[in-house]
DNA sequence: CTTATTTTCGAAAACGTTTTCGAAGACTTT
DNA sequence: AAAGTCTTCGAAAACGTTTTCGAAAATAAG
């Protein structure tokens, strides 16, 4: 790492004007820039981050503080992040907190150490379950911008950025039922989060204003020590569906697989459509409708929010640092096989 | 956040005084000690990470950068990356190319200001097909130390971790041909990696030792353009494999689904075996049968490399700065239900 | 030829730490 | 009481930048 100080000694100038050179100053000669810039490119120069920062008390990072990336669509949305974060010049800076709210601490305390300039979040499903936000509230107190998406939390006031879980799977039961479906059943692995509870509102309120009443059985609660398969089988037996919506990624594949060693014909007997992703789809024949939360999209627009926050703090613009906008992020439908397409 | 220079202040005492009680220097009286640390925990003081990076020219931060963040192995290699580096008390910065040259050169270029003691990489595919490496070359100049896996080239000079995708696939092909497997196919749509080819020519290899001979007509190349339902049907029906081992994630499963619409008995008639890890396996029925590469594994053992490496930079352990090591990280058997268990 | 103005550069401070070294005060030892 | 030894602290430098301000040199004006 070459440094200002090396250049300005072999050329016996100051350092100061070596810096100025290097930046186009009209305090300094053309003849003199050209040599400096010679120099500087000879020796590959480019100045030390780390130092800039420090100065500037900006970092151009950002923090990103994800649950799991193992979960395919926070990988989807750290990907958003990246991108969106490339293009405005900021460089970012990962925790994954395997879901555990000590984790989730220890990232935000090590975020909050100057090494970044605003923090994006998902809380981890321990943080949800114990109610625990004093951790977040001191951001607000330290004055680095904070957006959250996905797992947010009303006890927080800052930018979120969400899908609507329950409209869009009210959505999907309206449809499937306007397709002649009467029977629509509701698998869920994640009914202990927040975005698992509100899908199942969603299905809870379509069942009631579609059919004027709601039948309990037709909701399957898969926890994380069941024999998904076993359980899946018994439920489309038990039951007789004609049709099933999974809250998550998985549970649609594996209906669909189910399904054809019953011998149910798809969509005809069962229609299935799950949250997930395109690729997803693939992994089933006949290829799994999913309704796409566009994870890309979150990733980009929390970075938005977060810049245009950050920047309304440094400089100082009109806005209104004591309101928050949460913004939502509509789900896409992505036609397989699985169900009527229109 | 709170500074040395203002809590000293606030107790008419030196900022040396500050940071020497706070570190339990002995020339401070353990009554100043015990003041100074009260009024630090009070405003929740923590050392500033960018100044403590200046000062000892030491980040604690390394540097990642992978061809593609939605690519699952990669995910999973990055989550092994995080662990490990977690318990080494280093954060990360990571950079996803999108397999584009450009985009690696650029993060290497943010990268080499300052912000990172060492850098894991595996290289994009552009870059393996221009075989254009002299942005790596420059940190061997610049004594970053950088440590590259899975895609890696003989021409940079450095630690390696991989897998030896040629053995394992030598091995499954054997592994078949021993369960009275005689016409063994090969899928792949990867080939034009090196780690594709490599399994390709395990695949060759084992099929010459076994048979004798090789029909290339068993070789299946998928390009990213084709419809893999289509091609890996006619596949089935032309050749009448009686097994098949897929190179990459997906088309194992695919693979399964098809067979089965084709009536063909699993693993009976058709036993299928690929690449991938275990969740993947869930997405079939049976269950497919996955040669694992242990991606946290393969990010465990690259940061332990790194942070060797950056130990005897710093602190000149006797090690010899120029020998490098490459590491094979076996391979796991994952057993499904989509070939003969023993 | 003197004075005023511009051009061109350098010294120093600042960002937040840690560390070296010197100094003042307290306490021991004769 | 004088000299020596600890104990306890502060001033200053350093890490690599940028920026402010002042000064010297060069040029222009009188």
């Amino acid at each position: 790492m070459i440094t200002l100080k090396e250049l300005a000694k072999e050329l016996n100038v100051s350092v100061s004007t070596v810096s100025k050179a290097l930046n186009d100053s009209p305090e300094i000669s053309q003849q003199t820039i050209e040599k400096v810039k010679k120099l500087a490119s000879e020796r590959n120069y480019s100045p030390n981050k780390i130092a800039l920062s420090l100065k500037n008390n900006r970092t151009l990072t950002i923090g990103v503080v994800i649950p799991d990336i193992l979960n395919r669509f926070y990988a989807t949305v750290l990907n958003g992040i990246q991108e969106s974060a490339d293009r405005h010049g900021y460089d970012i800076i990962t925790f994954s907190t395997k879901e555990s709210l000590v984790k989730e601490m220890d990232s935000l305390q090590i975020l909050s150490r100057g090494t970044v300039d605003g923090i994006i979040i998902a809380i981890s499903e321990e943080t949800i379950n114990k109610n625990y936000f004093n951790h977040l509230k001191e951001f607000s107190l330290k004055n680095i911008p904070l957006v959250m998406f996905d797992r947010v939390t009303d006890k927080i006031n800052c930018d979120k950025v969400i899908i609507d879980d329950f409209q869009t799977i009210y959505n999907e039961v309206e449809n499937l039922y306007k397709k002649g479906r009467r029977k629509i059943g509701f698998i869920s692995t994640i009914h202990d989060l927040n975005v698992g509870k509100f899908r199942a509102n969603g299905f809870r309120k379509a069942s009631y204003d579609l059919y004027g009443s709601f039948d309990k059985n037709l909701i399957l609660k898969i926890s994380k020590s069941d024999d998904k398969h076993v359980k899946i089988k018994n439920f489309i037996k038990k039951t007789g569906v004609d049709s099933v919506i999974s809250a998550d990624i998985i549970c649609g594949v594996i209906t669909i697989n189910i399904a054809r060693s019953l011998g149910l014909n798809i969509p005809r007997q069962l229609a299935v459509v799950g949250f997930g992703d395109k690729t997803i789809s693939d992994y089933s024949t006949p290829r799994l409708s999913v309704i796409e939360q566009n994870g890309n999209q979150i990733g980009s627009r929390s970075v938005d929010l977060l810049v245009d926050r950050m920047n309304s703090k440094w400089f100082g613009l009109n806005k209104n640092l004591n309101v928050f906008s949460t913004e939502i992020i509509p789900t896409n439908s992505i036609p397989g096989e699985s169900k009527d397409n229109t």
